[in-house]
DNA sequence: GAAATATGTCAACAACATTGACATAATTTC
DNA sequence: GAAATTATGTCAATGTTGTTGACATATTTC
């Protein structure tokens, strides 16, 4: 492999590949569209290393770090948030209860509800999760103007969805969260 | 479920969940973890209803993505910028050659190499997704300041890892790209 | 008491990733 | 020119995460 690096993010000049045709008046924004790629995967692939020593996968960062920031939430709220089907999470949490890292109780008001909480172990990990994670995202924006950090929240909230009814844009959008 | 909508993204108030212990002087940033959740999410979703109706899905879209910005790069260096294996990219490219979206022709001064290139057909297809992300990405940022994009730019590239020897952040980096 | 709700579980399947081994053709090295 | 290396393709096996659809149980609501 000495063949010459494929250039691919940061390119201004560079033959335009295809321009956009069929897209009429759209520029594209091929700059955006693979820094987020690549801006997403780094930024998950560091706690996969992480989750990796206890045997978990992205599906048990989600649902540990929701769990982490909504203690007490139930099974639906939290389908509702990942928009995953019951197996799906079935799945992982079986993995997140057996392991010690999740714990269930029962709802007081309705004992239909298994409520969702994280024992001391599982906030250890969702603590360093997040701390990596935090971590990152200090550095990327470390020495950035102060206005920023808005700028780059507001930039990624309008990402979101807003049309999809109890989608997480949607109860942002609407201030129900 | 008439259960009120869990709380996620943008809070300031809410009890603070478990205030980053075990993680001396890191303030965990909650809502750009969350925000990038989301906002990938709905980021690749939109393509990804678009790829289904080709029988297509996430890894077919990197691969259209990538060929179509780097027309005549080999399969070493679309697996470079991947990060995955030759099987994993073997089946979709599969595919995407069988559906006649990507063609191969041999290089001309090394014969062993087989140079990707998009058909008008793969083109066509490159173009609606590169136009849907970019639309999102025009409306995140409309009305914006205008220095707005250039920070978000430099916060997502900063976001990725420098370190991995010849990944895409390193070759960012050194300006290899 | 009947209907609706919250949750759990089972079976089957699909997409996408992995590893490791091996095959072929072409190029490079000595 | 033979040997080593390189670029690519392919096979078999496996794991994680997602899906659908059906069904069971406990609890609440009407």
């Amino acid at each position: 492999m000495t063949s010459s690096p494929a250039k691919t993010v940061p390119d201004s000049s560079a033959s335009p590949p295809s321009q956009g045709q069929g897209n009429p008046g759209i520029v594209p924004d091929y700059e955006l569209i693979e820094l987020l790629f690549f801006a997403y995967r780094d930024f998950v692939g560091e706690p996969d290393r992480l989750l990796e020593k206890h045997g978990f996968g992205r599906a048990h960062h989600r649902v540990v770090h929701f769990v982490n920031r909504n203690e007490g939430l139930t099974v639906a709220e939290l389908l509702d948030i990942l928009e995953i089907t019951k197996q799906s999470l079935a799945r992982v949490l079986k993995d997140l209860i057996s392991g010690g890292f999740v714990e269930q109780r029962s709802g007081q008001e309705d004992r239909r509800q298994r409520l969702l909480f994280l024992t001391p172990k599982g906030r250890a990990l969702a603590d360093q999760l997040v701390g990596m994670q935090s971590r990152r995202i200090s550095r990327a924006i470390a020495g950035a103007a102060p206005e920023s950090r808005g700028l780059i929240a507001k930039f990624l909230s309008e990402l979101i969805d807003r049309e999809r009814p109890g989608s997480a844009g949607q109860r942002i959008s609407t201030g129900t969260i």
